[in-house]
DNA sequence: ATGGCTATCCCTGATAGA
């Protein structure tokens, strides 16, 4: 393999088989490399998997009957999967996947994480607290198991607004759920793996929402947040030339088709023209 | 202040999401 540049699209789609004809539609209009999906919402069986390989590509799955789940699309075959943190701790929950690839004319192998970490409910809840926590396991994962230069990407829905510049309201927004001080101290925890939030880095003033509730008008008003992103290790976050939110996928009509999810996928454009520095 | 919408499954209400 030749090519140039990488694409790499998160995309909590709020159930895959409710969001199965925007997603084909989606694949064939732009052509990722990877589709990193969260909240299947399904077990692995209701996966779609015979239209996802007739579309052309083929899909590491972590399914779970209802809730969460998360997968990875891709043109290509991985050399290892990963499901969850293999940690000891006793967690049912599919909310990570990752998955190591071997690409021609990369020296080094790439690896792709989809994570959905969880929304926390509730400031102090039961819920808040396993939150916290696993934003510490994701960050001792990506430790043991990597390098920080490392070809990795790690993309999902983080659910933390990073700053108030993801807000669209940041006064009615300060310390509630998504952007209380210490869910963004358990987001910035983790990036000093040596992570980049490739959308900030690159547009250090633009909101760049990637969520927008389904009621009140949220989206007509573009009263959202930024809570999904593409996080790279230095080295992979250098080679991205270009991150966007897909704000169609937002829109319901008979163009962008109907049912959207309320989270915009974030398709992130990397350029791998120089073999000798990855 | 609350909930307003959309999804799941036990399915015609409860639970969860953010």
């Amino acid at each position: 393999m030749t090519e140039k540049s990488i694409k790499i699209v998160t995309w909590n789609v709020n159930s895959v088989g409710q969001r199965l004809s925007r997603m084909l539609a989606f694949l064939d209009r732009e052509s990722p490399d990877f589709l990193c999906l969260q909240e299947l919402k399904g077990a692995d069986e209701k996966f779609p998997m015979a239209a996802v390989v007739e579309a052309g590509y083929r899909a590491e799955v972590f399914g779970q009957k209802g809730y969460n789940g998360v997968a990875i699309l891709s043109r290509h075959t991985p050399v290892l999967v990963t499901r969850n943190f293999g940690d000891g701790v006793d967690d049912p929950a599919a909310r990570f996947i990752a998955a190591t690839y071997e690409l021609a004319g990369c020296l080094k192998p790439l690896t792709v994480m989809s994570a959905y970490i969880p929304n926390g409910q509730a400031i102090g809840s039961e819920k808040f607290i396993y939150k916290l926590e696993w934003f510490q396991r994701l960050r001792k994962y990506l430790a043991t198991h990597h390098k920080p230069d490392d070809l990795v990407a790690l993309v999902g829905d983080f659910n933390v607004a990073a700053s108030d510049i993801d807000v669209y309201d940041p006064v009615a927004w300060r310390e509630h759920i998504h952007t209380s001080t210490r869910e963004r101290q358990g987001l910035h925890q983790m990036t000093t793996f040596g992570l980049v939030d490739t959308f900030r880095h690159l547009y250090p003033e633009d909101p760049g929402y990637s969520w927008w509730d389904y009621r009140q008008m949220s989206f007509p008003q573009n009263k959202g947040l930024r809570i999904d992103m593409v996080y790279a290790t230095k080295p992979l976050a250098e080679k991205c030339r270009e991150v966007r939110v897909d704000r169609n996928e937002r829109k319901q009509g008979s163009v962008e088709g109907d049912k959207p999810s309320d989270h915009a996928p974030v398709i992130a454009t990397f350029d791998l023209s120089n073999p000798r520095i990855i």
